[in-house]
DNA sequence: TTGCGTGCAAAGGTTTTGCATGGCA
DNA sequence: TGCCATGCAAAACCTTTGCACGCAA
């Protein structure tokens, strides 16, 4: 899974060490080649696309579903430690608030236990509305 | 809100009619429409979407968010009784599966009592492995 | 040299929008 | 009659794919 290294090339290490500058900060595909189009190298939208599922693949980086039509994003994992790491989503202001959070944790090998149902906290985003939202 | 009642239409009844058949059943826009397709009245695709949209806003349709490329799934509640309802969606087989549980609703307590986030359920799809898969 | 990676453009699919027509009240 | 809903077609949007060229090994 991690073993399918085929060629080091400029574009795949630009775009990786991009990500890696802010891990866990999640950037949608057109926001990364936006922040490659003023730069010297841009970077053309497949292989931005391209790259980005091979390190899904590999693991290094997450990919997160917002809605149909809306774009996926994209943000680089430290290790595993983002296994653990939730996300929930704002329907009012559109914020994506990262928890980190034991009864999730829980929740995950209850799910497994009792449902058999291996559940990916990476890929899932909570939907709802967040506390400043529903104070206002 | 609610009180949003303007014309009644045909395509509206029909449309509203066929959901309310299989509550909880989800539906994609395309498959709704190919539905009415072989009928006496068809229904076009921008009125299937206008149409949902309405519904959704005043409660009585669930939309689904599957992923993005994906379409989305809308689905007729009953009552309110469908917002203590999960789902989980299968990524190698696709599936999606309906769970009822109450470790699944104390964590919805939990979410708004720790951390002020108001989760809805009903839009929110857990993504993992099934069983059936897992075991394969 | 071999063949993978890149970039451009075109295709694919879902959802939205503009505009003239038809139907509800 | 007045205004909303419909339907068609076109547009918008994100993402994938085909193909020729360039670059890594």
């Amino acid at each position: 899974m991690a073993g399918k290294t085929t060629y080091r090339t400029r574009a795949q290490e630009e775009l990786l060490a991009f990500l890696k500058t802010t891990p866990g900060q999640h950037y949608t595909a057109a926001e990364i080649k936006n922040h490659f189009a003023g730069q010297e190298n841009p970077i053309g939208t497949a292989t931005i696309y391209r790259q980005l599922e091979r390190f899904v693949d590999e693991g290094c980086v997450r990919k997160y579903v917002i809605g149909p039509g809306d774009s996926a994003c994209y943000a680089y994992v430290k290790d595993q430690q983002c296994a653990s790491h939730f996300h929930c989503r704002c329907d009012v202001c559109g914020r994506l608030i990262h928890l980190d959070s034991d009864e999730l944790r829980e929740i995950q090998a209850y799910l497994l236990d009792q449902h058999g149902f291996s559940w990916d906290s990476g890929k899932t985003v909570f939907y709802g509305i967040c506390d400043q939202c529903r104070k206002a």
